[in-house]
DNA sequence: AAACAGATATATCAAACTGATACATAAGGA
DNA sequence: TCCTTATGTATCAGTTTGATATATCTGTTT
């Protein structure tokens, strides 16, 4: 059985709004919807083409001077297989946490090594909090466009899972260090 | 460059508690650290076979009955190398959320379709919550062992962000019924 | 004007990962 | 005895990642 392909459903929501090259895409990608979502060129091209060879997107050559550009536009089969996938109930979450699985780990090494795991983290997340809650903010402020609202709830999802691990950063830190006395 | 095995450092870690097998290692996997991280057979396997004719692991045969089964056994050389991961500053954390996704491409359907979207993810959560709260209660009994702190940890991480996903839920839900009246 | 850095733009590849499938044995209950 | 579920290893097609290659254009510095 032929696997869902996810960045098609990222193309193809992206193209709803837009017309856009492979570039333009992976910057949307890289801009509002990072935080929850990763896209590189070696997946985004490869869909393109796919699916310009099926009937859900085409193809207009855009080239600047001597610089190629080609701009997708969705068509209405592109539109269709859209809305049957927001539509699909099954959903999959995926949550790959390097630092969790080194916390994880950490009694195989110093509880210094696993303190600084979780402030590497918290410095991390402190700065795209910031990026995060600024967005977050503008958003907020342009709710009287429909679609604003869907691009608030999703940031408005970050920056209260942000504080969330900011929060649970505090705890960790504070109890590994209370223990720090009898430990390696 | 050799791109760095994530996989690898899942199973050094897991076997420098206990020696285990391939079945075994994905029973762990899908246990304890299921709720931030995955491992499937089909890249369990290829990697205890490399991990074994290099350095890092070792393997025994402990088949029973016509039963075959296979236990490795990690080195000092794969103790070193858990060591020197857990010490590497840089991590990559990261998140696929296709509810996210589709909410942030909400507009091209109906309020009704986010609005269920979002049940779906919150019933979830609500399920997952349950078995994560009686999994991280039995790891704070158990924190006089050194090891169960760093369970607890991952555990406690689990429940304080999916406890703000649940919040985030209900406002999420609110807005977009508040919206309902002059929607689609 | 030349040199350079950085953004724009497409494309491909090896390696890693996912989800499914295949195959076989063992244990337990109906 | 039959059937389902658990144990156990293994592989494959398709998807994704991260790096690399190649080329053009723009803006800044020398």
């Amino acid at each position: 059985m032929a696997r869902e392909r996810k960045i098609d459903m990222v193309i193809l929501g992206l193209l709803s709004h837009e017309d856009l090259s492979g570039y333009d895409i992976k910057k949307r990608i890289d801009g509002a919807i990072s935080f929850f979502w990763k896209g590189s060129f070696g997946n985004i091209y490869p869909a393109l083409k796919d699916m310009e060879s099926g009937t859900l997107i085409t193809k207009s050559d855009t080239s600047v001077g001597g610089r190629e550009k080609i701009t997708y536009h969705i068509t209405k089969a592109g539109k269709e297989a859209l809305k049957k996938w927001l539509q699909e109930e099954q959903v999959s979450n995926e949550l790959k946490y390097e630092t969790l699985l080194k916390l994880f780990f950490g009694g195989a090494d110093s509880k210094s090594v696993s303190i600084r795991n979780i402030e590497i983290f918290e410095e991390q997340i402190k700065a795209d909090l910031i990026l995060l809650k600024s967005y977050c903010d503008t958003l907020e402020k342009l709710m009287d466009d429909e679609d604003h609202v869907y691009y608030y709830l999703t940031a408005s999802f970050g920056v209260d899972t942000y504080e969330a691990y900011l929060k649970w950063c505090d705890k960790a830190k504070k109890m590994l260090n209370s223990k720090e006395a009898g430990g390696v």
